[in-house]
DNA sequence: ATCGATAATGTAATGTTGTAACCTTGCACA
DNA sequence: TGTGCAAGGTTACAACATTACATTATCGAT
């Protein structure tokens, strides 16, 4: 299962690692299976939600899941129920919020919790995901250096993805 | 003068390190010299937009700034005025955009073009800005390694400072 | 000094993103 | 059966950002 298998990453080493791609199915079943643990419901509604989000292959914003949302229910979603479902998400680490964009990724291994760091092409608009827990603790530290009490760190470098630069 | 001090700063070490901290008029006028130096011109306009963005104590949104400079200039500024300005600075590095808070802040240390590390008081609404330069390089390392290229890096730590963690 | 080109700003409208308040539905369980 | 609660719907609006086009200011060349 795909939770376990990153908790054994995130355990194992603090250095740079990968996660396994996963098709969106056993995607959406560990999403599903994540928000259960926590006590919420897994409904149609958020089973869309989720699907919809995940089907996008570059951050989309709640209004590109809302219209697809709606296309997919064949009805007319309001952009405020996404978001108060993308917050959902994000609270369960389903989902991430890419700041600089303005926009929101499927989290690739539910119910991970690393600090993340996202590249984000300004050509193509990909979105990228990196996880290196010895920079984010660096990133970390140097805030407590501060004298400030690290919640959420934003990492997020915008440039040209290798595609775009060739 | 501020560039030239800043710019001994960035060359001689790679590592953290302080800029002086100005009055707002000296960083006016810091800024006015660089924007000049770059072909720009030094308007009323823009030097209201800066003055107003710099007493600020916190990021303010376009909005904010557009309210403070209608006030300072008696008659009314529209958002798109501002907007147009703030890109300008941005452009030349004497002001910062906040992703994380949609906002602005003014650049203490005109001219000079650190990426820059922010940690925003999400009590407070205060940011503190933080220099490191090593640290930089190795999120553009990391982003460089995965076949990015990296053009500007947005780092900014959400949490709680000091005055409000006590 | 004035003319013309260009840069800067004004005006109006509109698009996009995000929240708030309140209502309805459906389900669990006393 | 009722009643309590979570999820989602509806409506309205606030906050952030851009576009197109008109008007005014600035500056160099003459």
């Amino acid at each position: 299962m795909l939770a376990a298998r990153c908790r054994r990453a995130y355990l194992g080493a603090m250095g740079t690692h990968h996660h396994p791609i996963n098709d969106t199915a056993a995607l959406k079943d560990a999403a599903r299976t994540q928000l259960i643990d926590r006590g919420e419901q897994w409904t149609e509604m958020r089973a869309t939600v989720f699907e919809a989000l995940a089907t996008f292959d570059s951050p989309a914003s709640a209004y590109d899941i809302a219209e697809e949302v709606s296309r997919r229910r064949g009805k007319r979603v309001a952009a405020n129920s996404v978001y108060r479902i993308l917050d959902l998400f994000v609270g369960a680490n389903l989902a991430r919020r890419v700041e600089s964009a303005n926009a929101y990724v499927a989290n690739e291994h539910p119910g991970c919790l690393h600090d993340c760091i996202f590249l984000i092409c300004d050509q193509c608009g990909k979105a990228t995901h990196i996880d290196d827990d010895r920079l984010t603790a660096e990133v970390r530290d140097v805030a407590s250096k501060a004298g400030f009490k690290a919640a959420r760190p934003v990492i997020e470098v915008r440039g040209r993805c290798g595609e775009c630069e060739r």
